[in-house]
RNA sequence: GGAGAGGUGGCUGAGUGGUUGAAAGCGGCUCCCUGCUAAGGAGUUAUGCGGGUUCUCCCCGCAUCGAGGGUUCGAAUCCCUCCCUCUCCGCCA
């Protein structure tokens, strides 16, 4: 009985209370579990002493029953029982009141870090792991122009008009800019599937249970586009769907791991983050990117997120894009996290690395809330799994990074070699006639599609 | 959107107020038997939480028959709300 919602585990809070408050501390922010311990014994005894009147009133109604059918008198048996049935509510709702305090405060507590993730007050903190592509830096110019500014020149994004059909934050792609995002998406999907990633189309709206399984909410609602009239949300990014897929199921041993990966456009409120980055495709509300998921036993969890943040490297390694994998300390460790990696882009117009992709592991965070688990088969037993996930990669910011990492001297951008099939053989983007010069269609049609 | 039917254990499917956490069958697992990938026999087979414990075994208790609330001494069974599925009609990429 009781309905805590999982986050930390309360029975290793209670077990090893020291661990996890020196854990916690990692982090920084103060946080301690010593108020929920209290909660906890309070509850627990609200807990036995309610299911011991349970038990005896169960008792009592068989005993009713019995009494009834050999046609005996049950009134005053009945009338203790119906005193029993009020106390229990009368406890019971002690106890809901109690697990509720309990929840919202257990909310609040993040992930606990990982024995391996480096401590550190904050980015500056961060640990660089290893830094790929310097030659390709500065490769075609020395006097590089930022991506919105080309993006513009070349008619490839229209961020006026994006302005106008939604609100700031929000663009277009058109023409060869539009086909270069589309490029992105199926050569970063090819490209992982063939590391044994499932590739699936996942809702693009989801539930709060769903968003709540992952982590998002209830402690970052106020980040989420939901919808006015059905209690829907749209993805922040597909992790939110790919992780859930298999919410509140016990997989077979045999079937682990799970891999699985999702093009989806993301739609951020980017609450908090007024007047940074306005500029450009890196703060968009509405993003596309390919997610890589990974449901994976405990024992294989470490290796299988160093191969997926492998997996998402090997997109920057093939567009020949300049980055460094950072990992992330305890003091910028996102709050579902245990470990993270961050991969970081060469952006040559403003001479900094920004984020592409963030590798994380989350240990069994989001398995304990989601209830994500898989039959172990030594014990029989069923046991929380391990998840995984990683931007392979954000195609936004991998637009922004192609026209800076791969623009000329005369104002063309050079087509990555890998792209090149996906766009039709196109080696390079310039400056272009105006768009929407089609040709006239000689009748008119009112066929839709 | 309209009309109807229904949501029970891994699956199929009984169960309309009282030892039903739930019949039966299938599937799974263990053991026995059998002269070879068959057949037969016995047993076993949900999840969560709390407690006990000779503590990776086991015992006890509570909860769970789509979700939440209600009626009752007692609810899978009755009532209300919501969600979902199916069939027919309408609409539609």
């Amino acid at each position: 009985m009781g309905k805590l919602t999982p986050m930390l585990d309360i029975r290793l809070i209670r077990q090893s209370p020291d661990e996890v408050n020196a854990a916690l501390a990692r982090r920084g922010g103060g946080y301690s579990i010593d108020s929920i311990l209290a909660m906890d014994e309070t509850r627990r005894e609200l807990m036995k002493r309610e299911e011991a009147l349970r038990s005896e009133r169960n008792t009592l109604s068989k005993e009713v029953g019995r009494l009834k059918q050999a046609g005996q008198d049950t009134d005053d048996l009945q009338a203790r029982t119906k005193a029993l049935a009020d106390e229990i509510k009368d406890l019971e709702l002690q106890k809901k009141a109690l697990e509720d305090q309990q929840d919202e405060r257990l909310k609040d507590f993040p992930n606990l870090p990982d024995a391996k993730t480096p401590d550190g007050k904050d980015e500056t903190d961060n640990v660089l792991v290893r830094q790929w592509g310097d030659e390709f830096k500065n490769r075609f110019t020395d006097t590089p122009k930022p991506h919105w500014e080309i993006g513009s020149d070349l008619n490839l994004i229209d961020f006026e008009r994006g302005v106008k059909l939604a609100q700031s934050r929000f663009s277009i792609m058109r023409g060869a800019g539009a086909r270069l995002e589309r490029a992105l998406i199926n050569y970063m999907l090819d490209t992982h599937s063939q590391t044994g990633y499932e590739e699936i189309v996942p809702p693009f709206l989801v539930n709060a249970e769903a968003m709540t399984g992952t982590g998002q909410l209830p402690k970052f609602e106020s980040d989420m586009f939901a919808t006015r009239d059905d209690a829907l949300y749209l993805v922040p990014t597909a992790e939110v769907p790919l992780t859930n897929i298999y919410g509140a199921e016990i997989i077979d041993y045999e079937a682990m791991p799970k891999y699985f990966m999702a093009y989806t456009p993301c739609f951020r409120r980017e609450a908090g983050a007024a007047g940074r980055d306005t500029r450009g495709l890196i703060r968009q509300h509405q993003f596309n990117k390919v997610e890589l998921v990974k449901l994976v036993t405990p024992e294989t969890a470490e290796a299988e997120h160093l191969a997926l943040t492998r997996d998402a490297e090997a997109i920057l390694q093939g567009l020949e894009l300049p980055y460094r994998v950072m990992e992330l300390c305890t003091g910028d460790l996102g709050y579902n996290a245990a470990r993270c990696f961050d991969l970081e882009v060469w952006l040559p117009s403003a001479g900094l690395y920004r984020e592409i992709s963030s590798c994380s592991h989350f240990g069994d965070f989001q398995a304990r809330r989601a209830s994500l688990k898989y039959r172990s088969p030594e014990t029989g037993k069923s046991a929380y799994l391990h998840t995984i996930n990683g931007s392979g990669l954000a195609v936004g910011r991998t637009v922004a990074a192609i026209l800076e990492n791969y623009q000329t001297a005369d104002g063309t951008i050079k087509i990555p070699q890998v792209l090149q099939p996906y766009m039709g053989g196109l080696t390079e983007l310039k400056e272009t006639e105006p768009h929407g010069h089609g040709k006239r269609a000689e009748t008119a049609s009112t066929t839709g599609v």
